[in-house]
DNA sequence: TGGCAATTGACCACCCTGGTCAATACCAGT
DNA sequence: ACTGGTATTGACCAGGGTGGTCAATTGCCA
């Protein structure tokens, strides 16, 4: 695999810095991208986030784009290295493969919410290199393949096509996820709340494997 | 009902202006409004969208904050006014009623980008007044009432609680709303493929009655 | 003709933008 | 103690956009 080393095209100013002040510069960087896009985003804004001077930000990055292009560099490595450990393809119903997911994507966007908040924002820019946007796309795919990769179809009644099913169940997830997403926006970002909402989901669950899947062991 | 008179707080200089006028004025504010929020928007692409010079829109209104109650007011009396010829409130499953519902939005976002595109933003600004508040959360609370009023239950299959079932059924309808909504805006945002999804939905429509009604008479 | 309403756009002070740069502070090697 | 390179600062720049003002003009009707 002729991957890129990590942080190839970043200036050396930058990479000589320690590796968790590059990721609390990044971090604050792709905060202030996903809160007001490429163009609105202030680099002002940023350099105060990050605890650092006007002069030094562009002591590690040559403009403004190659800033976001660095972004985008570090998320896309970071999420390409976290999609191999999040779904281990076992032989699982759609409902058991699609709650998981849920899970690891609730517990990545918690440990990483600043990527979680930026990957948005990389379809919409007009600025992206086509490079990138070949890995994104790659990326989706994968992701797309891992979700529906050695299940266990027979699960499914079968007076129904599963294809149609599974766009049922998937869309009842999103349903959810945007609920909750909703619901955290309008109350306090605590994280907590987001888990008890997810728990509470336990019922939905055993819900739709009564309705989605067959009754009986036939 | 002590309901106020349509544009009574207005300044008369825009009270006196033809109402299709008024109407043109108001919707480039509120486009402005929904794109940008209520702080970056510009008032300088406001009148260039309008197509009237900047001292008309202090002839019309006090300042910015001024055109923004006027718009929240519009958008208000006019969704108020929607609501009630929006669903009749037949006796029917809550899968038909929610389709009925589905599809009334959608006519209405057609029909009315703007107010539809600006009432997500009346939430999440802050210089609202609170009577506006107040106004927009009964329309929520008898919006809700009439997604529930009347309902056949009994359709429902019997194995479940209904209101489990409901739930379900929603997130699903907003789920499949979530994603013929990027759809949209990831190609073109030509109003005709919004149909032709929605024509799509007819199969997965009969789906859920499948899973979610009895399947006798009983 | 006068008088009032409608309409214009140049203009204002202010703020923020992305980006620069001369001036330092720091520190290892000699 | 001196040197030389690196790290770091923040004042500063021109340019552009901001909400808002206002003297001047036009249009219209009595």
């Amino acid at each position: 695999m002729p991957s890129a080393e990590r942080g190839e095209s970043m200036k050396e100013t930058f990479r000589r810095l320690e590796a968790g002040r590059q990721e609390e510069i990044l971090k604050a960087a792709m905060r202030e991208f996903a809160e007001n896009g490429y163009d609105k985003a202030s680099t002002n804004r940023i350099v105060r986030d990050a605890g650092m001077s006007k002069g030094m930000l562009y002591y590690y990055f040559e403009n403004k784009e190659d800033l976001f292009r660095d972004c985008i560099g570090y998320a896309l490595d970071h999420m390409e290295q976290s999609l191999e450990s999040w779904i281990g393809t076992e032989r699982e119903g759609f409902i058991e493969r699609m709650a998981r997911i849920a899970e690891a994507k609730r517990r990545y966007f918690r440990e990483h919410p600043e990527i979680s908040g930026f990957s948005a924002v990389i379809l919409l820019s007009p600025n992206v290199p086509p490079s990138f946007r070949e890995r994104l796309g790659t990326l989706m795919e994968e992701g797309k393949r891992k979700m529906f990769d050695g299940l266990d179809l027979s699960r499914f009644r079968g007076d129904l096509p599963p294809e149609t099913l599974m766009r049922l169940v998937q869309w009842t997830f999103d349903g959810y996820a945007r609920e909750a997403e909703e619901q955290m926006k309008a109350e306090g970002v605590n994280f907590g709340d987001l888990d008890r909402y997810w728990d509470e989901f336990g019922v939905y669950l055993d819900a739709m494997k009564t309705i989605y899947y067959r009754g009986d062991g036939s």
